[in-house]
DNA sequence: CTCATAAGTAAATTGGAATTTACTTATTGG
DNA sequence: CCAATAAGTAAATTCCAATTTACTTATGAG
């Protein structure tokens, strides 16, 4: 290493560097568009890597995922402003934080992404949102929750309705809310 | 023509038989997924016709689409029992009928796809249901319809939580009407 | 210092589907 | 019956990203 303790050369921090690169594509693009090309001159590092750290593509995509899913997201804070800060963490995203739900919605497009993607959601997001809510018919609440998320991402984001852009006006924000929030109320 | 009136070759006939296997392999499969070989072989047809009267695989899938569109789907008969009717129809499908929701979702895994689906979602689905609905306000009320709709497919069929099967238990069937008739009650 | 090995690279290969081409066969008006 | 043309086909071509290969360069233990 050189005076800065800056390896030229560091497996491990390269592989890193591959896996968030690839969080930021695979969350913008859809997975078809998103070539390895791509995730890896943005990471500066070799195509050919992705190979030797990952696999192939889809376990890259796999690991993406995951990573994008720790630590678990969308944990609320209180029941009650459920539905807001819900509704909240849409419209100003955290800056730098990897919203995993593209990269769900993108998992659709391929039958092999379908299954992995089912497994993580259940593992990550469902089951412990569900105990976070705790009681009977958690499971089926957190899955209520899924359903409001992804269906306001799509049209706010992938087939952008101009009814769900920006702001929102002020009746669909209290809609969304609603909507959020009745999904954990009743059983 | 033969003694029964049906030809070996018919331009009209054969286009309308790959359009249908189109819609039926585009609405089963996603985009990528479905090949050219598998559309024409269920139609009966040879793949480089689909060149030859579509243009291109992404024509074929805009056909497809805008075929599944016409007439306009998801009309409800009452507004007082929309959600329910809306709910029943995603529960048990009219047999034969395409769904285009499927189409509508896939669409998302290709930037230019994206396009082609927005507008026709739009034009084919958003409008003439606010027109449909009527009031200030009423795109933006077709718009959430979306959002509850698609959000409830992708968890029903494309990434199949458990909690969104089947017929549903009584409480999350509740909850769905509900979710989509606040959709419309509230401005 | 040196050499075994880990890390990285450029270029070749693969693979699979879409698209095009060059051709064959059916249809039909005259 | 016979062109002329429309319809259909098989096989060749193209395209393009993922993956593999054969190679070069850096690292660090001894």
């Amino acid at each position: 290493m050189n005076a800065a303790g800056v390896r030229k050369r560091d497996a491990e921090r390269t592989r890193q560097s591959i896996l968030e690169a690839a969080q930021d594509v695979f969350s913008r693009h859809p997975y078809a568009e998103a070539s390895l090309k791509e995730i890896t001159s943005l990471a500066g590092a070799n195509a050919a890597l992705v190979s030797r750290y990952f696999g192939s593509k889809e376990k890259l995509f796999e690991a993406a995922l995951t990573a994008s899913l720790d630590p678990t997201p969308l944990m609320p804070a209180s029941r009650v402003e459920f539905g807001e800060r819900l509704v909240a963490a849409f419209i100003r995203p955290v800056p730098g934080r990897i919203n995993p739900l593209p990269m769900l919605i993108f998992a659709t497009a391929e039958a092999r992404l379908q299954a992995v993607a089912l497994k993580l959601l259940r593992e990550r997001i469902v089951l412990p949102l569900a105990e976070w809510l705790g009681g009977v018919g958690a499971e089926v609440q957190a899955a209520r929750i899924m359903v409001i998320a992804s269906g306001f991402f799509t049209y706010r984001s992938l087939l952008p309705l101009e009814a769900m852009q920006g702001d929102l006006d002020e009746n669909t924000r209290a809609w969304l809310v609603r909507a959020f929030q009745s999904a954990i109320d009743a059983e």
